[in-house]
DNA sequence: CGGACGGTTGAATCACGTCAAATGCGGTGG
DNA sequence: CCACCGCATTTGACGTGATTCAACCGTCCG
């Protein structure tokens, strides 16, 4: 697993995994000419923090595999994580210095960075690039106000049963099978991620995990892989309209 | 209170009050022409609903005057404040047909709306909209997400302090007054809307206020009109840093 | 006057947090 | 191979902060 690095060696845009959902989505091949030019890759092994806090960040970049997590700390320790960085999602901000959140690497962790100065000038130049940011700008705040609600107004059970829901439902559309049948992932956070994901203590997503084995809502082999025999059931758990949502 | 609506007669552009926060505020003369032939205004009263989640927009917006209110609401009844909007934040998404929350107006508002077709097709031909656009909505993202940590991770004393904190800040920047001495606002928000922002019971809203007043940290005179006697003492409340974040 | 509405307050309950101890597992070294 | 350690996780007992349910108050308005 430390090994894995090795084949991170730079990918051309062309058959980067991400290429279709990234801030790269809708840049024609001129575009790619002058994004390889200012981009470059870099690693993170897991537990590594990418950048603290308040840092001066002089890159933006993409996730190109691995995840990791953002993440708001108070001065005496509690810490709210807000938002969970995927495969294609975007780090850092155009047009500010610094970092708001502490962004850390969950697994190991590959990232395409571009360096900020010319990518904000890029931006300028070129709608592509900020016409699918603002896209996926847009899509992030819709997701941070659905967790909103989930921490705002859902009970303990509720809320673990959305988090399974939310990973399930993107590792499904990730692997490109349905909600039909039983799903089967692995849970890429420990308790305690889980925990600051949700705004609960890690002894209560303990405790919930286990009672909705208990109850059969889902199966666990080991700790981390989950199997979801009844996606519908785990909709209702969670509080959701049990509607078609699916493939958003 | 209701012949109000009387002076909402169309603007100028530019006398507007938002011309220089809102959608609009990159726009050159040209760019404000077009807008021009595409706006329109629309006033409502205080407590009615401008959309709701699901319904076809056939329109996006900003808010000229007034407060209004973004929610989201569970089958069950619970519900979920997810955007609270002042003047010059902007309503509607471009590139999707429905609303996805509630939007109400909490006092008599003023909207200044562009019929989104022609709108969706200027964010394509001028930057300076879609620009705009993509800065309001990062600062969006960053308030929902600190947001996040109040509704995850703080107490019911703490989340009242940083309701009042915001709201207060907020206030004084657009009457242009300093965070020296006392503060003095009128909370626009009635003890549920509040509990709704906040995921907390309006029972529990109310006891905190109490116990707030009684402590000396605010001032009541009547239900809304608050007083800040010390700024510094209300930060320390709601738990922030109370380092000199003042006009961001 | 009476009813609607927003707000306050009290008492009882309960979901979740806190503190503490136990379990299980992979890794490391003897 | 086994003893030992570190770490994530589970489980239990207990405390508490927020919700729930309910009574009550003041103001506005027909």
């Amino acid at each position: 697993m430390l090994k894995e690095q090795i084949k991170s060696l730079p990918h051309e845009c062309d058959d980067c995994p991400i290429r279709h959902r990234a801030v790269c989505a809708r840049c024609d091949a001129d575009d790619l000419e002058r994004l390889e030019e200012i981009k470059y890759y870099r690693s993170f092994q897991a537990g590594q923090t990418v950048i603290w806090s308040g840092d001066k960040m002089d890159f933006v970049g993409s996730v190109v595999s691995g995840i990791a997590t953002l993440t708001q700390t108070m001065e005496d320790g509690r810490t709210q994580m807000v938002g969970l960085l995927l495969p294609s999602d975007f780090v850092g901000r155009p047009g500010r210095e610094g970092s708001a959140y502490d962004v850390v690497a969950t697994t190991d962790l590959m990232m395409c960075c571009f360096r900020k100065k010319p990518f904000e000038e890029m931006m300028e130049t070129t709608p592509h690039v900020a016409q699918r940011l603002l896209e996926m700008t847009l899509d992030e705040l819709d997701a941070a106000r659905e967790w909103m609600l989930v921490l705002g107004r859902k009970t303990a059970r509720e809320k673990i049963a959305s988090l399974l829901s939310i990973i399930g439902r993107r590792d499904a559309s990730l692997n490109l099978r349905g909600t039909k049948g039983p799903l089967v992932f692995d849970l890429p956070l420990t308790r305690e991620a889980m925990a600051d994901y949700l705004g609960l203590t890690l002894e209560t997503v303990s405790r919930q995990m286990s009672a909705l084995k208990r109850d059969g809502v889902i199966t666990l082999e080991g700790k981390r892989n989950v199997t979801i025999p009844d996606f519908g059931r785990l909709m209702d758990e969670a509080g959701d309209d049990s509607d078609g949502g699916m493939f958003a």
